[in-house]
Parts: structure tokens; sequence; C-alpha cells
DNA sequence: CGGTTAATTAGCTAGTCGGTAAAGTATGCC
DNA sequence: GGCATACTTTACCGACTAGCTAATTAACCG
């Protein structure tokens, strides 16, 4: 995969079991145990997830006694998100159903 | 990557090269040419990432004399937006910042 | 200290990804 | 038909991914 952020965070979102440990997280800060507690694969497993995720920066990472708790880092979402809202209009509106010159001229109107 | 609609999206937005081509769709429907023309890569090499844009929906592909005219479908850029939509609150607010118990307190509050 | 719990690292396998070159398919046009 | 244009398919390669088991590190507890 590519290494610029916005391929690293869509690249991290790619995984249903990633996105079902930010959806965890999402309820607050969790150990690495808790974590995997709802899912068939190891504990490595989980922990090369984890890595992912904080490559991605939507997860940190403490460290308290022995445990090093999970925390959700959601703002490389704003940039997917912002990423995503140049298509906005076009899942919005109609405009994906007519032609280009069309699309054109209406944009030129300002709608 | 896992096969689930959302994991494909996320998928084929992880490369760069990908985004372009939906960038560059996003000014009006093109054939394969004109779609490699900006990139080093060969042609199979964009044939193959327009296969993974179709698989997730985000493109479709036409017919007209010799050319295969592809142009943008956004609606399943809809679903990866209302996902993302649910961590709005933690990039938009300084909520991430407090501990769980608090922001927990605070979302039974309606914000 | 020794033992337990928490988590990571190392090393392996199988499969996917992004790229290539070369061959194949489809259509248009003389 | 025959040739050119526009892609696609096939076969291959090196790098990366997701999973495993086994071993290691780190911190607490008695």
């Amino acid at each position: 995969m590519a290494t610029d952020q916005l391929s690293v965070v869509f690249g991290a979102l790619a995984d249903p079991t990633r996105r079902a440990i930010l959806g965890r997280l999402a309820d607050g800060p969790a150990t690495v145990n808790e974590l995997a507690e709802p899912f068939d694969i190891t504990l490595p497993a989980i922990s090369k997830h984890l890595k992912v995720l904080e490559r991605a920066g939507l997860i940190s990472r403490g460290r308290e006694k022995q445990w090093r708790p999970c925390r959700l880092e959601a703002e490389p979402l704003r940039a997917a998100t912002e990423w995503m809202g140049r298509y906005r209009q076009f899942w919005e509106s109609s405009f994906d159903k007519l032609d280009d010159h069309l699309r054109t001229l209406m944009k030129g109107t300002g709608q």
C-alpha cells in the first residue's frame, strides 16, 4: 500500500476487524485483551491490527501498570471525510445521472 | 482484503492512483487511455485499478465504438461517509480529549 | 526470587497487491 | 479481408498482509 496519509487511513479502514475495534473504542479506552475478546483470532493478530491503526493515527496507546490501554483518535477521519466531500454532490443530487456537458454547465451556475 | 462492501470501498480508496482516477472522473466520463495518460504505469496496470474501482461500485463502464468510457458512481461513498459519521463528534468537538466517563455522561445530555 | 498476567516480537505460511511484458479480443475503417 | 486502435487477459514477480505458534519482554504480586 502507498505511504501517504490518506492511503494509510483508508487502508486501515479496509478491514472489518479494525473497524470493529474502532467501534469498540468509540465507547471509551480499552486494553488489548478487552479489544481482542469479541474476535476469534489470536492476540498477536490483534496486536498487528493495533499497529496498523496506530500507524494511521487512528488510535493512541498509553501505559498503565501492565496494561497498554488504547484510545480512539478520530482526527485522521476528518481528512478522509473531507476527501470524500468532494464527491458528495454526486450522490446527494441526481447530477451523476446527467452527462458531463450538462454537469459542467450547471456547476457554473453555482448549482 | 475482506469482501464486505465497506471493506472493498475503503480498499479501493487506499491507493493514490485510484483516488486520482476518481478525481479525473469527477470532471466527466473518460476512456481508459485518457485515464492512463497522467500516470507512468502501463495500461494493464490501469486496467487492474479500474477493475478494483468497478468491483467497489465506484465506477461504471460503457461501450461506445471501440472505447469503453468510465463514469464515476459516487453512491458507495455515501455508505463510507455515513460509517465515518459515527466518529464525527470525536474530531469536531474536544470530546476525544476527555475520559470515557465524562464522554458517556455528556452523551446522555444530548450534547 | 518465582510465578502470573499482559502484550509484543520473531518466524513461518498462504494469499493478495501493484506492477510488468506478451498475447489475445473487440471494434472501426480502408 | 487486413490493418490499426483500444483495451483486456494471462503469466509472472517482488512486496506486503493476515493469520498462526512459539518465544520474549514487561510489570505486578506473593
